[in-house]
RNA sequence: GGCCCAUUCGUCUAGUGGUUAGGACGCAAGGUUUUCAUCCUUGAAACAGGAGUUCGAUUCUCCUAUGGGCUACCA
């Protein structure tokens, strides 16, 4: 059967979708396109309690931030539709009564106080976790240890139940997986799931599997987290009598430091980032977004794309289109990749240096204050960019472009700006306000002229001349910056600087 | 605790039954640069451990260790 490639990414919408979750998309999204195949982008809300207002958007917004475009799904429609489960309520409830009726599922109504309780005594004598499996079932309040009277009662009485599967003993379930190969489980090891909850929802396991047939999926590709649950939905499609589709478990994306699994609290204790866009709780609290951040989408996703995967060659830099022509599950690695932010920024920088002066100018625009033309802002862009990993870093370090000196780098007037500073620097806007033309070359040719006629070394006069011009101690080089500048500003900034920096010098030396 | 998955430089990773175990980020040194950054060159840095299979194992098998995940009427 050469079925169509159909993949679909199924987030819950119980808050932002973190990095990982994009992830998992981009994954499944780049297998569909490389395959010709379509992504479908599911909403999996089964959990009221944990639904989330506005989730479902960001998650869209955030896929959108990162030219991630699904064929079909929630807000996109398409044939097999709904695609937002809590609107499938109906379409699930007939699968799990067929699913009792085949004997493969029973009604259970014992509370969750009940349950809590087993485990708590379990727990006190020492034992295991308790489980709802076939050696407690007969002993708890079920359609299986109820007579059929007592059952009927209980339904017809409206008394709450939940629908589980009747896990088999004993039974070793087998599956290949695309990334790991075959993965072996006992059903011994694994419990009598709840599929359908008291509140007439089904849990994710029930949704799952009925919603991927429903829709056709040939291939589910998600976290690994859902590797122990596999052998349930295996069993479940069995029971139902529908063919599995292809099972590829990611690996899991790691802390950057310590331990565990990255999560949603850990971008911004450590500085970075574990959204794609910025997030405000209800409670006003604020996660931090890679696009408000600075990243820019292509370095966000190509360095998604590498956590977990390569293509083999020592290539890094890949578009998303790039990534789709190289893409395959094959080449998705096995074990849990650490988060480095590093080389983010590292990604980031590369794609800075990608822009031509034009795109950053505009990029910067609204983050400037005052009114500067676009080809003075590329002119800035063209001297600052090979020094900054973000747009930001350009208004940052180059700060001068844009405002007065108001600080001066102590650094630079302590070790730099000695007696004889004043009178060099007069002497330099002198040979400055003869010049007609102040471009690069002339500044560069003047000065060249001022140091050889005073026999001065570059180091003598170069600091003190930047720092009257830039306020810092580094920078790229004076002349272009002066000629950005022009002769006038350049001009008022050596006079006034001269006298504060005489100021600040004597300050210092008291 | 039980079950499942994983294990190559600090990090992301390539790789093979016989390799000087390769690349990238980061780090260090040198060069270029008035300075900083860029750029160039160089360097330090890894096959978790133990058995076995084999003429030979980083590569195959087993055990141990470590890490991770799951163990909800959450996904």
């Amino acid at each position: 059967m050469s079925e169509k490639v159909r993949v679909r990414f199924a987030p819950s919408p119980t808050g932002p979708l973190h990095m990982g979750g994009v992830r998992t998309a981009l994954y499944n999204y780049l297998f569909a396109k490389s395959k010709g195949g379509d992504f479908i982008l599911r909403i999996e809300d089964t959990d009221e309690k944990r639904f989330v207002p506005g989730a479902q958007q960001y998650i869209i917004d955030s896929l959108k931030w990162c030219g991630i475009e699904p064929n079909e799904g929630a807000s996109y429609g398409g044939e097999k539709g709904p695609y937002v489960q809590s609107e499938r309520k109906d379409i699930y409830k007939q699968y799990a009564d067929q699913l009792i009726e085949s004997g493969n599922a029973y009604y259970a109504f014992d509370t969750a106080d009940d349950l809590d309780n087993m485990r708590k005594q379990a727990q006190e004598m020492g034992l295991a976790n308790w489980q709802y499996n076939g050696v407690t079932r007969s002993s708890m309040k079920n359609s299986i240890s109820l007579s059929k009277e007592e059952v009927e009662k209980r339904i017809a009485n409206g008394d709450p139940y939940t629908i589980r599967f009747k896990m088999p003993r004993n039974v070793d379930v087998k599956f290949e997986d695309e990334i790991r190969g075959w993965v072996t489980v006992n059903t011994n090891n694994l419990d009598d799931k709840v599929l359908y909850k008291e509140t007439g929802m089904p849990t994710y396991h029930m949704a799952n599997i009925i919603d991927d047939h429903l829709m056709e999926i040939s291939h589910v590709i998600r976290g690994e987290e859902w590797l122990p649950s596999a052998p349930l939905h295996v069993l479940l499609y069995q029971a139902m009598g529908w063919e599995a589709p292809k099972f590829a478990h990611l690996p899991l994306i790691l802390r950057p430091d310590g331990n565990g699994k990255l999560s949603k609290r850990d971008g911004d204790r450590l500085g970075f980032p574990v959204f794609p866009l910025n997030w405000t709780t209800a409670e006003g609290e604020l996660y931090s977004g890679y696009k408000e951040a600075g990243y820019f989408n292509e370095a966000f996703v190509n360095m998604l794309a590498f956590l977990g995967w390569n293509p083999g060659t020592n290539d890094e830099i890949f578009s998303l289109q790039e990534l789709v022509d190289s893409f395959s599950l094959e080449r998705v690695g096995k074990s849990g990749a650490r988060f480095d932010p590093d080389k983010t920024k590292w990604f980031n920088q590369v794609y800075l240096r990608s822009k031509s002066n034009e795109e950053l100018a505009d990029l910067i625009q609204p983050l400037v204050e005052g009114d500067f033309d676009s080809t003075y802002l590329a002119g800035v862009c063209e001297l600052m960019k090979e020094r900054a990993s973000f747009p930001v870093d350009i208004l940052n370090d180059g700060d001068y472009f844009f405002n007065e000196i108001s600080d001066y780098d102590q650094k630079t007037i302590r070790k730099k700006w000695k007696e004889d500073s004043p009178t060099i620097m007069n002497d330099l806007i002198n040979e400055f306000k003869a010049l007609d033309s102040f471009t690069a070359a002339d500044i560069e040719r003047v000065f060249s002229e001022y140091l050889t006629k005073n026999e001065y070394g570059f180091g003598k006069v170069g600091p003190s001349f930047r720092l009257l011009v830039t306020g810092k101690g580094m920078g790229p080089s004076m002349f272009d910056i002066c000629a950005l500048l022009g002769k006038d500003k350049v001009l008022d900034r050596m006079v006034e600087g001269i006298e504060k920096v005489e100021a600040l010098k004597n300050a210092a030396a008291e």
